[in-house]
DNA sequence: AAACTGACCGAAAAGGCTTTCGGTCGAATG
DNA sequence: CATTCGACCGAAAGCCTTTTCGGTCAGTTT
């Protein structure tokens, strides 16, 4: 029940309504509410009543400006659209709201304008700290010099070494996706992925080079095939590759779209997958991969991951560790029938 | 530039140090900042200059206290994974963040004791208004009785006929996409859906059904084919229809994962889409759609404007305009190849 | 009986902002 | 010269909570 009033939505009751109903001062009420030692308990009991019936909820305002901490964060996505940056910020709003902690969510739409407007907005009601999640790997300019307050950057590091980065190991992803394919027993590995520009997409053709390399073998082609980030690509790369390297054996894809198409390219060449060819994809995408045929074996950032640590980052920050440099979680396989080692 | 302090981020600017460093009263800061009319040019300036120079916000939490708004509204979600969710919650908030209103995000899991949770810490931070966003189209208990603040239920309407709800037309939905099958001079049309369990896919099929009658025809099987939200489900159901009925010549699928299974069973099986058969998906999900082959002709569900009109209704209600009901918005069709009329 | 103790409660201040109202001062008016 | 009048500015109250500190009162102690 809340405090009468117009006739609108009742308003919320304040710790004056509690105390009055209660018959004591709001500074009795207050420490009764909170547990604080000098009250008598039948006096307690009698504000707890009160409390009670009016649905009495502190006002986190009031109490924010007497403390100087609000208990809030922004967390600043540019691009809400893109399916990197949910489960980032789920993973940090999980992160948060295991806490005490409520989180403003601004998605700036990838303009810099906006994430301004949403920054002054932020700073404005006076939140603790900055998770800044961003839809890409690569590096970004940091919001502004000189914040009052701490800013972690997830998945999209800043480009400002004093800042704190968290983000994903894609160098240490294609050494794991190619380590995988060569424990299937693949030498002759192809690499399909996206778009060059993608600094992903370069880091992991590096791991995955320097991988191969390291047991003394090289990427089918010589070199890795960047494309575009979809079915088709995948489906003409693969059939292109067949066509000029007979032995293909393994398929390393930038992302499950392509591995999509990869494996619908093989499957109409005839080949067996993952009989005759390996295929690996990226992102571990549910439901591209696991409606797969052969179901899709697929790396997986662990970008909740990422958001929970940003979280924790931010947490630290918040309670005076500073702290800086990119942080880069692993990534972890996640193996289903397309690499299955053949019986 | 901020407030010099003891070396950590430097605390943010107050009213107070601005009056300080112009030389005049908090009140007369405050007039200069706010264009309030009684204070002279020289010193408005002077004002604006020291607020300039300490990067100057306004303590929202100061005036939200005052005011007895504070331009902030929860968005409570039961599942941020799935993808219905986002795309409602991107609606909402861009219709709020154009404004000044900062949104809450709060991730309930599905899980009514966390809502309960979320639901506290949001009141006691004095939100405006609510915004509780489903991930299905099944109604929904109410949070619960005589809040303080107008509620709005986004995708899954309340169960309670008082509260304000916006949500999808799934019936006209269905009556849409028969239709346009029929546009297409199809008259054999299957429908193959999902979970029976699911609101969305009873409604739909009830407005495919109605549809048919008026045009004095029915589903071909008589009825609707209910499985899962997969593509496997859609290539079985294919398959076994094509042979009990050889003559149908439109499919209407209850996702766009359906549709790719349909797809690809007709594919395997010979048949032409759309020479032959059209076929048409629901979700308008991009990835799935814009890579199948052919590209897939599929309902949209308009979910952005879903979010957009909550937080209009919400805006209203905020400011006092009281309303109750579900509000159903229409979907609509976006045509890619898989229905194109036969040449 | 006087002084003291401890338990309990309330007045008041603080936090940052806006608004109201009263005060000051130079200029214009009678 | 005395009064009135704007224009401009500042003191103070209020929003709601928490915390500190001082006060009351019954019961103990010497």
């Amino acid at each position: 029940m809340t405090v009468a009033d117009d006739g609108g939505p009742a308003r919320a009751a304040t710790l004056t309504d509690v105390a009055r109903m209660a018959g004591v001062s709001t500074a009795t009420a207050s420490k009764a509410i909170n547990g604080r030692a000098q009250v008598r308990a039948e006096t307690r009991a009698r504000v707890l009543e009160a409390a009670e019936r009016l649905s009495f909820a502190p006002n986190a305002l009031a109490r924010s400006l007497l403390e100087g901490r609000t208990g809030t964060v922004g967390l600043l996505t540019s691009d809400l659209e893109g399916r990197f940056s949910i489960p980032v910020l789920m993973g940090a709003e999980d992160a948060f709201g295991a806490g005490q902690v409520s989180v403003f969510l601004c998605d700036a739409r990838g303009d810099a304008i906006r994430e301004q407007h949403h920054l002054r907005a932020l700073l404005s009601r006076r939140v603790d700290g900055l998770i800044v999640v961003g839809s890409r790997t690569d590096p970004r300019p940091p919001l502004g010099g000189s914040l009052p307050v701490p800013v972690v950057y997830a998945y999209a590091p800043s480009l400002h070494p004093d800042d704190m980065s968290v983000t994903t190991d894609s160098v240490d992803a294609g050494r794991l996706a190619i380590e995988h394919l060569l424990s299937c027993g693949r030498r002759r590995i192809a690499h399909v992925t996206g778009d060059i520009e993608h600094r992903a997409a370069q880091d992991r053709a590096a791991g995955a080079r320097e991988t191969l390399a390291s047991h003394g073998l090289e990427l089918v082609g010589g070199r890795a095939f960047f494309g575009s980030w979809s079915e088709g690509w995948g489906r003409a790369a693969a059939r292109t590759l067949l066509e000029r390297f007979d032995d293909v054996d393994g398929f390393f894809c930038g992302s499950d779209q392509i591995a999509r198409g990869v494996l619908d390219g093989l499957r109409e060449a005839g080949r067996d997958v993952p009989g005759d060819i390996s295929v690996i994809g990226f992102d571990n995408w549910e439901v591209l991969a696991a409606n797969a045929r052969p179901q899709l074996t697929s790396v997986d950032m662990n970008l909740e991951q990422v958001g929970r640590v940003a979280a924790q980052r931010l947490f630290a920050a918040i309670d005076g560790e500073r702290a800086s440099g990119v942080e880069e979680l692993p990534c972890r396989i996640v193996t289903r029938e397309s690499t299955l080692p053949v019986a």
